[in-house]
DNA sequence: TGACAAATCGTTGTGCACATCAGTCGATGA
DNA sequence: TCATCGACTGATGTGCACAACGATTTGTCA
């Protein structure tokens, strides 16, 4: 992982943009479920550290919605609750079609290795693929095609969002509340398509493919809970 | 000012936000230009209250790009410069128009009573009005109409960018490269607009005018800037 | 036996002292 | 006189002890 600069050495603020990538790692794998109590103390002995960096991560989280700080409590990995999550996810949709308008940016040769090599893993994984390893490989595609918008803040914005949603997904996966079939086979064609569009040079059509398929999948989810409901 | 709850009670994060909204406000409205050194201590002793707190505001300021914070060095205010924003603008340009789409909200009767009284504030500010109280009028009509939409992810979005973006014309206009006449006249045009798109129920419409004005608005300051380079 | 109250435990929030770092001023030597 | 090195100053970052707070448990009385 890009952490520290081009040395070795481990500035401060890398050391926090680490820590806070492993946490919001964690809580979007699901290694800390919802609910989970996160202990300020345990994670400073954790990382080798003590307890003040810690609540300046655990600060950041609480802003971007995946903890939830309460005095006398604790530090709550807040709920991946779908009827909460609705606007972000919609938001997320427009948002993602905005990066074929707003600084798009032809990507070099080396890109599309990397996008080959995505693909490559989607198919290695066919069938057998956990949720979690499948979760991974998303998270890899999308840090991926983030880079075809220059527009930085376009980008934290759809980062934050990204990773406030993609809980919802996996918490159902992991339920065995979706067809995961048609779930890998759906993200291989995305990939494949998105690769044909930017074969073509068309980074509008990317995003459109990947507005049309985020959409898509928020209607799988609400869907599903609706089929529940009524079952 | 909605700082506590109903009671008078003023609990942790109610201060959190207070000194967080105060900072902002003075950021913004250029009581601490552009590369001001923001000491913790005193800040600290204004408010009464320890370095600890006051931290943990500057680091959210940090996250929303108004200071930066080096270490050894000190706090500084960012500078507003037009061409790092200019991304930011654009995007806030683009969610704007999403605010009539994602979530719009019908206001009720009281809503329209504090517009009007927000567009008689504006007539009677006439052009005796200072850019600086010209910007507080700015800053409660943008709070004002960000309930048009009840998409809390998208409202934070754009209070974010908006805060960040709207230094730039107060620095214009104190140094009077701007023409306050036409800014002025400008926006009282565009607060009757709203008014009556309003009147008419047609929230798109209500979203398209402030698009519209966001985007001419950043248009006089890049022109200002290329004839003053070009003169 | 049940209900209520007080103590206890664990957690986050705060304050303070110290470590660490960058910029500056001044002494010192050529 | 100028350059260079070093101490000094003031800032942010860190660690630790304590305060504030909420949930739970336990003890007591009716």
């Amino acid at each position: 992982m890009a952490d520290g600069a081009s040395d070795g050495v481990m500035t401060v603020k890398d050391r926090h943009a680490a820590l806070h990538e492993t946490l919001r790692q964690r809580i979007c794998l699901l290694d800390y479920p919802p609910a989970t109590h996160l202990s300020e103390i345990a994670l400073a002995q954790e990382f080798g550290t003590s307890r003040t960096p810690v609540r300046r991560v655990l600060a950041r989280l609480e802003e971007e919605g995946l903890v939830q700080s309460v005095h006398g409590v604790g530090t709550i990995v807040t709920d991946a609750d779908i009827t909460e999550l609705e606007q972000a996810y919609r938001l997320r949709v427009e948002l993602t079609a905005l990066t074929g308008t707003l600084d798009p940016v032809m990507p070099g040769d080396a890109f599309f290795k990397r996008l080959q090599a995505l693909i490559d893993r989607a198919f290695e994984m066919g069938v057998s693929g956990t949720p979690r390893s499948f979760t991974e490989l998303d998270m890899d595609v999308f840090q991926t095609l983030l880079e075809l918008t220059a527009n930085d803040p376009l980008r934290k914005v759809l980062e934050r969002l990204y990773y406030q949603t993609k809980r919802l997904w996996l918490v159902r996966a992991i339920k065995a509340e979706l067809d995961l079939e048609d779930e890998y086979r759906i993200f291989r064609h995305e990939l494949e398509a998105i690769q044909i569009a930017l074969q073509s040079g068309d980074l509008g059509a990317v995003a459109q493919i990947q507005r049309a398929h985020i959409s898509m999948s928020f209607n799988r989810l609400v869907r599903r809970r609706n089929e529940d409901a009524t079952g």
